[in-house]
DNA sequence: CAATATTGGAGAGTAACAGTATCTAATTTG
DNA sequence: CAAATTAGATACTGTTACTCTCCAATATTG
């Protein structure tokens, strides 16, 4: 197909799609002449893709440029993958020193093992102290908890990575880590106005 | 306390806590002349507030503004309150109808009720298309599996919200919405990191 | 008490981001 | 052959979250 098409059967404008090209998350169409370049569906899921990466995903186009690098040419180890993949996402690697250092004790007594100076850890870090600062009182067991549940979650993820070929294995860790993450968010969401909604009508 | 020493206490530079004066996202301190103001501590809590709700919070200012007038002056009903929460956030109230739809099945299966409209249920429709979109397998009993979790969860949270008094209800209830959000999803990055370390080094 | 520093308030300027628009030359299509 | 489409490049736009500059009015310091 044509940038029309793919453009009216993507909904993106062709504009963006240029934008996308240049800016590398989109592979060039098979060029047929000096103006004229063939895109097939390839481009279309590509395209899509991008477009869950920029909206519920809310990475930047630059964020998104890392992780399809990595989606395009997967590490040798599937080790590597998530510590990859983390790294690609997660803001500033690292913040104040203290956070830090709850963190990584959070981690400790979960006893998780992670690689040192993933962003992720400093990013719980920043999380902790927020709830903090807000003087928000966690459930019973606080972070613990949570922790728990999402690591049988995390535990039960991981096994759908399937292991026939790591192209398809650092597709679904990498997009699972991160599209997974809306879907959470907006469940809590719903789960909170049903069980406050539960609470309140009989209190 | 005078602007410049709220600024050193806060790391926040003059400047940016004028901007949020004028904003309304930070209320205007005692004048004790044309060209003086006094600070005290809930200035500086506010601030802390705000820039954890910037940061890790991830709301923009024109969000912190609805989040903060709502916390400055809760809803009588208590039932209100997270429906105003979940509204002040979210994305665009509404998008595909399909989505919708999809969402709006996934919370009548688990009997959940929703006040209609709530922009979180746009938000897990966008959420679910995303997932289908990248062509995601997600674990055995799928979207509902997590939900349940989240539920559980969802209820302990409820129950740490003071019946006291409604201001502090409010307080909980909101922030507990927005800053626990980025606690799950850290967490969930690294029990990830950790799930997949322990599959694939015996694998 | 004079010199220097700080402040509130307002408006303009900035950097990053995600597009959009415009233009040109070369094809395609009708 | 005239009209439409395209690749590619460059320039422009709108939004967001600041950041800078100025001014007149104090405050502080020597």
């Amino acid at each position: 197909m044509r940038i029309s098409e793919l453009s009216r059967r993507s909904g993106v404008p062709t504009a963006t799609i240029k934008y996308y090209l240049r800016a590398g998350l989109l592979p060039a169409g098979m060029r047929t002449s000096a103006t004229q370049a063939q895109y097939d569906d390839s481009h279309l899921a590509r395209l899509r893709l991008i477009r869950a990466l920029l909206g519920p995903g809310r990475l930047s186009i630059a964020t998104i440029g890392e992780v399809l690098a990595i989606v395009d040419d997967p590490p040798e180890s599937p080790l590597d993958l998530l510590g990859a993949a983390t790294h690609a996402l997660g803001g500033e690697p690292d913040g104040d020193v203290d956070d830090l250092a709850q963190a990584q004790q959070v981690v400790d007594r979960l006893g998780w093992r992670i690689q040192t100076a993933s962003p992720a850890l400093a990013d719980l870090g920043r999380a902790l102290a927020a709830i903090d600062e807000a003087q928000l009182t966690l459930i019973d067991g606080g972070v613990q908890r949570y922790a728990r549940r999402l690591a049988e979650l995390a535990a039960e993820e991981v096994d759908t990575v399937p292991m026939d070929s790591p192209e398809s294995a650092v597709r679904q860790a990498l997009l699972g880590t991160i599209l997974i993450e809306p879907l959470l968010v907006a469940l809590r969401r719903l789960a909170l106005q049903d069980a406050s909604g539960r609470r309140f009508e009989q209190g």
